[in-house]
RNA sequence: GGAGAGAUGGCAGAGUGGCCGAUUGUGCAACAUUGGAAAUGUUGUGUACCGCAAGGUACCGGGGGUUCGAAUCCCCCUCUCUCCGCCA
């Protein structure tokens, strides 16, 4: 979230960023709401004050004037109940509404509110030229027996399936090439858990439990399942003081990724485009809390999803991705989208996205200057390496023979050891 | 799963109802001393919030309770360690 100063000294500029990214929420009130609960500060602070003199004089008075003392303090013991309970009130209602408020938004962010809003910065690639009429990674892979959804229906539903035979190594080779490059960038690599609790969630941005969640979450307990390791990668510093020389922190994650896709009925259901379940290769980062450092390493993530791309011989377009198709926390977000001869278009297959203090603020991940007074939020990031089931589909369209078989990319090939998926007997 | 021990400032480690936001050691910083260093000495050294400031309030794993007053007593939770059992 934004800083309750921030928004009270620019609340016009914070209202036209409400308007640019569409988010519907009137901000008016929280002057007021700031005002009440500076009140309620300053009349506790000033109760429990008296509290703490009237407690501290009883065991020097005299037997005479103890009752007395005793009863004040009693008096004061109700009081400051009763101011907490308002101030918390007070402070519910302001994180409730600060919640609502969309991160600032970096000035050169194209201004629109849809998808063809925002702006393709470049085209990479050649898209391939076919003799015959290309296939769809669905049909596809039932000629060459990689993925089940039959099965997946079956035992989870609609959005699950199984990668069976080259696709198993297909994503095994995805993600060891992934792992390769970051631990090359510098990356430190982890796994992470695939659970998460709430409040880190929230931290990160999400909202668990609503009426339109994206996410499923475990009965009679504080956890769901991530979305994507940016929660994982993202909660591993909260609460954390760290030193500003430690930073840029480079930080990597291979994890599942489950999403309920609620409200995203009839929207390229069809495959392995938008599932329940899918692993991903993902980069975090942590920077000194200055636009220069966080710009900077956005641009770093940007270059090694191209270069990831660039390395699997697929086509792609970098874009620069419009205001109103951000999430709260981005400040500033770039989408990789491959070219997928299947549905004649591009798709999405990475964003990486600089949330500056937006998400520190909520997780309290902070650091420490040298020189400087008490601590500042670090600046977050994070950006795709892999989307397994993405990138796959970008392979097995472009990648198609007229024979129905499949090129491996040449990256891959050490780890899936073979030049061709051709169809079993 | 069973039994026990514990969680205090960067770290170590006192503190069992008021004089404790917290003894002390260590680390760190500045200064003094020195040709320079070591050693030594002095001073300073947490975070957040409210306030123009002076200053104030909160924080001893987390939450609740008892009390005029809680690091200290009571309850619940989490985590760590040791032992036993079980297990991929």
């Amino acid at each position: 979230m934004l800083d309750l100063q921030y928004i009270c000294d620019h609340l016009d500029e914070v209202k036209a960023n409400c308007q640019n990214r569409g988010v519907q929420v009137d901000i008016s009130p929280i002057l007021s709401l700031r005002d009440q609960r500076r009140d309620f500060i300053t009349q506790g602070d000033a109760l429990r004050k008296e509290q703490k003199g009237t407690s501290g004089k009883i065991p020097k008075a005299s037997a005479e004037e103890k009752p007395a003392l005793i009863a004040r303090g009693k008096e004061l013991r109700g009081e400051v109940a009763k101011i907490e309970e308002q101030q918390k009130l007070i402070e519910q209602q302001l994180y409730a509404l600060q919640s609502q408020i969309p991160n600032m938004t970096h000035p050169d962010s194209p201004v629109g509110r849809l998808e063809e809003d925002s702006v393709t910065v470049r085209k990479v690639g050649e898209k391939p030229n076919f003799d015959f009429e290309p296939k769809d990674h669905v049909e596809i892979s039932q000629h060459l027996d990689l993925i089940d959804f039959e099965a997946g229906r079956k035992v989870a539903g609609h959005g699950f399936y199984y990668l069976k035979n080259e696709a198993v190594l297909l994503e095994l080779a995805l993600v060891q090439y992934a792992i390769e490059k970051l631990v090359a960038e510098g990356f430190t690599v982890t796994t992470t858990p695939d659970l998460a609790r709430d409040e880190v969630l929230e931290g990160i941005g999400y909202i668990p439990r609503g009426d339109e969640t994206q996410i499923y979450s475990i009965e009679n307990s504080d956890l769901s399942l991530v979305a994507t390791a940016e929660i994982t990668l993202g909660g591993m510093m909260k609460d954390e003081v760290i030193d500003a020389e430690k930073l840029p922190l480079k930080i990597a994650g291979i994890s599942h990724c489950f999403r309920t896709e609620a409200g995203a009925h009839g929207k390229a259901t069809r495959g392995i485009y938008r599932v329940h379940q899918f692993t991903k290769v993902e980069m975090f980062g942590f920077t000194a809390p200055d636009l220069a450092a966080s710009d900077e390493f956005h641009q770093m993530v940007l270059r090694i999803e191209e270069e990831i791309f660039q390395g699997l011989g697929l086509p792609y377009r970098v874009l620069d991705i419009c205001t109103g198709d951000m999430g709260g926390s981005s400040y500033r977000k770039y989408d990789l989208e491959a070219w997928m001869p299947g549905r004649g278009s591009y798709g999405e297959v990475t964003s990486c996205t600089n949330c500056t203090d937006y998400q520190a603020r909520r997780l309290s991940t902070r650091c420490r200057t040298a020189g400087k007074k008490g601590t500042q939020f670090v600046h977050t990031l994070n950006g795709t390496a892999i989307a397994v089931t993405r990138a796959m589909i970008a392979i097995l369209e472009n990648n198609q023979q007229a024979d129905g078989s499949v090129v491996v990319p040449e990256s891959l090939r050490k780890w899936v050891g073979k030049e061709l998926i051709v169809a079993k007997k």
